[in-house]
DNA sequence: TAGATTGTTAATCGATTAACAATC
DNA sequence: TAGATTGTTAATCGATTAACAATC
């Protein structure tokens, strides 16, 4: 198959937000097939694997370029390859997990950081009974670390798996150390300056949804009156 | 305050998908209003709280019926009473969760729940070193059991954190014991009939957003070239 | 009254979808 | 060639923003 040579670059604001967060789909499923050895792939079953449909995978796949072949499909290689350089998941982004109760534990042992692009470098907890103990390859530091533990790490991501009450605390500190880019689990807004990124999971958000359209299948929903 | 009587019912399909994903957010942060006894809140002060403007907070709770005092602002009690109503949060939803490995302890756990509308009434494992263990007021009972389980204990929303390896298997006897709404932490798209609703939980896939924006301070991203 | 804040409109923006020419 | 599938356009749809009259 012969792909078109790329006649110049693209600012990565060019991809839509829609997009980015579509790629990483698209690159687990990729990865899957890569290990099947599987060599091409439409749009058409990459949107069945995605749950989207197959124009919004095409639209998608043409931010990065013209990788398809008309009449064939895309070359299933070649495309991991893409998305991956266009996500910067190229190198492996250092991560540290602040707070490490029982989903603190969860996340880091989770196999599938090393193969989707990342690593955890250090744990951080509050409590001395957690400092000390053991994790995979890792020891759990102090938070009172946090600042020389984020330099000495190189840690890029913070993940902050705290309870609320010590979130923002902990939050404040990471982007004093230099850390720009969040994931907070805990259950509150977290306020960071705007070259700040975060990314905010909350179970019980996703439940509530969830509860809003199951209570739809049954009933209008009444209008609030006093 | 005197508030509008609503003159009508409005349905649930009227309020806008959203709407329906910020509404969560205006819940925990009013809850912790009522906490504190606060009266009186306005949407500026809602939107700096969950991170929007106040011109989508004024826009989404109308959606839900006419409830600030031009001049004044929200009663906070009030408001939250209606996006509880709102949301189907009156009643708590009962949950089973599948596959107690960390991450279903983690959620297992997790002491929000209550508070937020839902209960936890059965976990299911395929392990028959963790079938039977307890966690909290529930024992693990067997994946086998699944469809019984769900009969008996009447839930209505399924958790997913298995392996992804199992994850389609699972959803697929969920959907077939007549659970319609899933959270799914498995990193894999599943398959339901369409009138199935899933959210799906990836942390990787929030890093991979993140590194994505964390490139993007640096370099521009090249296209792809074979 | 004067100041404050909602509810709503109109304008803008971005994302999705349908369709099809290009082309393998 | 005939069938298949991409890349792209134009149309549609939905969400956000700015602005301000209504009104407490």
């Amino acid at each position: 198959m012969t792909l078109r040579v790329a006649t110049g670059r693209r600012r990565a604001g060019d991809i839509p937000d829609a997009t980015v967060g579509r790629l990483p789909v698209y690159h687990r499923f990729l990865t899957v097939l890569a290990e099947r050895q599987v060599d091409i792939v439409s749009s058409e079953e990459i949107a069945a694997a995605a749950g989207v449909t197959s124009a919004s995978v095409r639209k998608d796949l043409a931010h990065l370029g013209s990788n398809g072949a008309r009449g064939i499909g895309y070359d299933v290689r070649h495309l991991l390859g893409c998305i991956t350089r266009a996500l910067g998941l190229v190198d492996e982004w250092p991560v540290v997990i602040v707070g490490v109760g029982r989903l603190g534990q969860a996340l880091a042992s989770y196999a599938g950081f090393g193969t989707r692009g990342f690593r955890i470098v250090a744990l951080l907890d509050c409590d001395p009974e957690c400092v000390g103990t053991r994790n995979g390859d890792l020891t759990v530091e102090s938070v009172r670390d946090l600042e020389s533990v984020v330099r000495s790490s190189g840690a890029v991501i913070g993940v902050i798996t705290t309870p609320a009450s010590s979130a923002q605390g902990v939050c404040d500190r990471l982007v004093a150390a230099g850390i720009r880019s969040i994931v907070n689990f805990a259950p509150i807004t977290l306020s960071v300056p705007s070259d700040v990124e975060v990314r905010m999971v909350d179970l019980a958000v996703e439940l509530q949804i969830l509860a809003f359209h199951e209570q739809r299948r049954a009933v209008a929903i009444p209008e609030c009156s006093a």
